[in-house]
DNA sequence: GTGGTGACGTATA
DNA sequence: GTATACGCCACCA
């Protein structure tokens, strides 16, 4: 057993799971992930995960995932604080001083991702 | 085994 | 409405 010893528990591939989940042109928050892998007040965990996410095979879209208001925290992650703005950007999610414009408007809950 | 930290969120003053 | 404090618990040294 535990032969996914030096593999990373579920908590970090549920996160990553979810992220992928989320289509282009789309965010969600680290709450809302949170609350989906029923570790809802955890969502610093799941910040925590998105971090490592950097360096997940396969790559996971983290610049779809902000924080509740919209504001793109972990920007610093990418390697240029911009690169994060630029992609969502890029998807078609307008961002201004490194905040979503229209945050619920491009919001997926990855608990209603049926929704749209 | 212990302590500290953290891409957040909620509660309270 | 703004400011501050605390809680969450998984990962790293």
């Amino acid at each position: 057993m535990a032969r996914e010893t030096n593999k990373t528990n579920n908590f970090f591939e549920q996160v990553y799971e979810i992220v992928r989940q989320v289509p282009e042109g789309r965010v969600t928050s680290y709450g809302a992930i949170a609350r989906a892998l029923g570790t809802a007040g955890s969502s610093r965990m799941v910040g925590y995960a998105m971090r490592a996410a950097s360096g997940a095979h396969p790559p996971i879209p983290a610049h779809r995932v902000v924080n509740r208001v919209g504001l793109l925290s972990g920007k610093r992650a990418f390697g240029s604080p911009t690169l994060m703005q630029q992609l969502l950007n890029n998807e078609g999610v307008t961002v201004v001083d490194d905040k979503v414009v229209d945050f619920a408007r491009v919001f997926w809950d990855p608990q209603s991702e049926g929704d749209d």
